[in-house]
DNA sequence: TGTACATCAGTGAACGCGCGTTCACTGATGTAC
DNA sequence: TGTACATCAGTGAACGCGCGTTCACTGATGTAC
């Protein structure tokens, strides 16, 4: 047996990695400004303050770097209304039901939720994609303050609720009107705030 | 002044429209299908009996059908559902979200709503694009026979439960598993159905 | 009635550009002896 | 201490393929005279 020095390099150990995590989070904002098909490695390069050809350092192919970005996407957005955890634990889903239909998270899809930016093309990528990602959406962590007396309830009120949500700031985006997006969100926030 | 004759054709005046018409269905339903990115032209043009270089005779470019194609998908599916109005005329949204929410719906993307397969491609094309798609959501016809005694509650009521069950749809096809898919329609089914 | 010519939907090969991927190279840091 | 060589993250030019678009052509049908 040998033992594999780590030795000579000109970085610390921790370089490589998060340098692949970097762009793994560049490519996830991009994607969910973008689209699925939007975003060219050389663009994710240049916004990870790389240059392309280094890319298959760290990826085995492009697809391999989207399947990872989607995911990520998910893992940036479940953490993104942390801040709801300092209220009470009944309320924490109306916090964030008002978090998510905010004309704030309807102008920046790009660090908001990947359900409402990329649904439909998750829904047509490959089939290892797909698992993963139901996965994540039956494991959500959005899941445990939901509404409901039983794990059963909650995770229909989840069902529920992100589904307005997401179907809600979908349809808001394409409309062109701030007016028109507010009209959306607020019906959709003021039946989900007087449902459960 | 000429007076134009539309003599020496060797197809019946109406055959180049209907041609056309031909290879906006079939873009229609292949963008559902795909995505805003898949359909390629030849694609298109095979699965109407055409060939390529045709494609030019009908459209300035890819994006003008693009454009038309979507406009398209839309009048295609709010005439889906046109069974409903056979039915009592507080029980027409009912039969809609069944319909809707329905496993079979969520199998076939390719003929169904537009929405739930492609909102948030839209949300992302050209502002011309999206300010055409908002006046048809605004003045969409399952707006008719909503819930709700005014129309602006209908209207309300129109978003709330379009943004429901398009996100519903949206959510259940990106799950790989069957009963996943079903537990997230029925979710979704039932509160809308005890919702008004 | 026949011949020359115009029209035009459709054909399919060719062009050219964008982009994913490859590859020879760089340069900084280490080890061998 | 110095010289030769290995390692490896990153560079940027080049390659090649897919696909939107162009273009010369076809062939069926009409008109002119």
């Amino acid at each position: 047996m040998y033992i594999i020095q780590s030795a000579n390099m000109r970085y610390e150990p921790e370089h490589k990695t998060r340098t692949r995590d970097r762009i793994v989070r560049n490519a996830a904002r991009k994607l969910r400004a973008e689209g699925l098909s939007g975003p060219d490695v050389a663009g994710i390069m240049k916004a990870s303050g790389l240059t392309v050809g280094g890319f298959y350092k760290h990826f085995r192919s492009k697809d391999e770097l989207l399947a990872e970005a989607i995911a990520q996407a998910f893992s940036d957005s479940e953490k993104l209304y942390s801040s709801v955890q300092t209220m009470p634990r009944e309320d924490r889903w109306k916090e964030l039901v008002r978090l998510y239909l905010s004309p704030d998270h309807c102008d920046h899809p790009d660090i908001g939720c990947p359900v409402a930016a990329l649904a439909p093309e998750i829904a047509r990528a490959k089939l290892s994609v797909r698992k993963r990602i139901s996965g994540v959406i039956k494991q959500h962590k959005w899941v445990e303050f939901m509404p409901g007396a039983s794990a059963a309830e909650r995770e229909r009120n989840f069902f529920i609720i992100l589904s307005a949500m997401a179907g809600a700031l979908s349809i808001a985006r394409v409309l062109t009107e701030p007016a028109d997006q507010e009209r959306v969100l607020a019906s959709v926030r003021d039946h989900l705030l007087h449902s459960f």
